[in-house]
DNA sequence: ACGTTTCGCTACGGTAGCGTATTGTATAAG
DNA sequence: CTTATACAATACGCTACCGTAGCGAAACGT
């Protein structure tokens, strides 16, 4: 599952139509990032029309003219389109899985969205808006495994009655839980190590109840 | 690890000094608890002193009285003081894991805390005091995971080599993810699955690089 | 019953952000 | 070159919230 396309940090991140005036797509662009922007650094507390059009240079009253409403440009804010990274599978599942979630660990570490997820999730908390946006993200952000781990069941790689629903968040979960709740680092080897103890739990999968043999020691 | 003190639904968040003027006492505690629930329905924005006053009938100078800083009211407001719960390892290593797995998916599911949870975070991405209170209550969610899982490697149910922070992110994670993250529910049977999957795999650990058999169908 | 503390209430000046209107300028399209 | 459009800049009234002050009433401890 090598990664094919890498995350471009293009500075234009609306699709707009071609037929915009230029001038549009560019002040819509310089809008977004700095919300994006302030967003990270102070959270929505900071985001206001006034200290966005201070910040970018962009008047307030073309601010209003492009989003009538300030929630909509949150959205946009939000909506990211980067370039979505597709995953080839391999005929290695455990190689693919660590690679998929490398790159979310990568993501989770890096500043280009995770400061701003908290923002995203208060959001979602109470807006319907919100979440949907959030959601949408979040399930591009998973693709890759769920999409992954369906080829395998396919594949005769995993157990039949896997539910990948469950089992990728039984991967995801756990870094977006160090990143953000937590608050602890993502260690070096923890997604292989995380891999591992899935795949093989899924594989031999048992139910350990009762006492157990002491054989460590 | 039978639960051995319920969670009190106590209207007295605080610990107060017995030698307070009960008049204090209640306005703190009226106060903290208005100010729960605004945060609850509507997040940050809406917890304004003004609001807080108006919906509490305590008057703004007496808030202000109480807490110079708003935010040392917030601050308050997400340092519960819930009763601790208590678990009692039995020999029963899986029991004693789901059941405190399933004590954390009835917190998340219900709307104790659960909906103040991504306003705590949000908060938490930029204020170290906020921070602090966030990774403190945390960790008291965990303990009783990391707590069994310790006592687990010293009766050699588990290899002594298990890092048991890593193992708890597994198992914790999971749940968080889908309530805050992707939010999914917590279909009934996750908790056990979830822990059958993480214990074998951490009891059967092995790298499954390469090509696997397909064995199954 | 008493003095003290805390309270609720009202009022106040100050600030930040909202959303709109206006005006003159730069720039793209024809 | 001309015209239409988008722009920046400024000003404005409005609202919400801030944080403080002063008052009389109510509730506490003794």
């Amino acid at each position: 599952m090598r990664s094919s396309a890498g995350s471009s940090s293009s500075s234009l991140p609306l699709r707009s139509p071609s037929s915009e005036d230029p001038r549009v797509t560019r002040s819509k662009c310089t809008v977004i990032e700095t919300t994006r922007q302030i967003l990270k650094e102070k959270g929505f507390g900071g985001a206001t029309i006034e200290a966005i059009s201070a910040r970018s240079g962009v008047a307030k009253t073309t601010i209003y003219r492009h989003w009538p409403d300030p929630n909509l440009l949150m959205l946009d804010a939000f909506a990211f389109n980067r370039d979505r990274i597709l995953f080839v599978p391999t005929d290695d599942l455990r190689a693919d899985l660590c690679d998929g979630l490398r790159v979310l660990a990568n993501d989770l570490s890096s500043d280009e969205w995770a400061p701003l997820a908290p923002a995203m999730f208060e959001a979602s908390e109470r807006d319907a808006a919100f979440r949907k946006v959030s959601k949408r993200f979040m399930e591009e952000k998973r693709h890759p495994l769920s999409h992954r781990l369906t080829v395998g069941v396919e594949r005769n790689e995993l157990p039949p009655d896997t539910n990948v629903d469950l089992i990728a968040s039984m991967l995801a979960g756990p870094l977006f839980y160090r990143r953000l709740v937590s608050r602890q680092t993502i260690p070096k080897g923890f997604v292989e190590l995380l891999v591992d103890t899935v795949l093989s739990g899924v594989l031999t999968r048992q139910t350990l109840a009762g006492p157990l043999n002491k054989r460590f020691r």
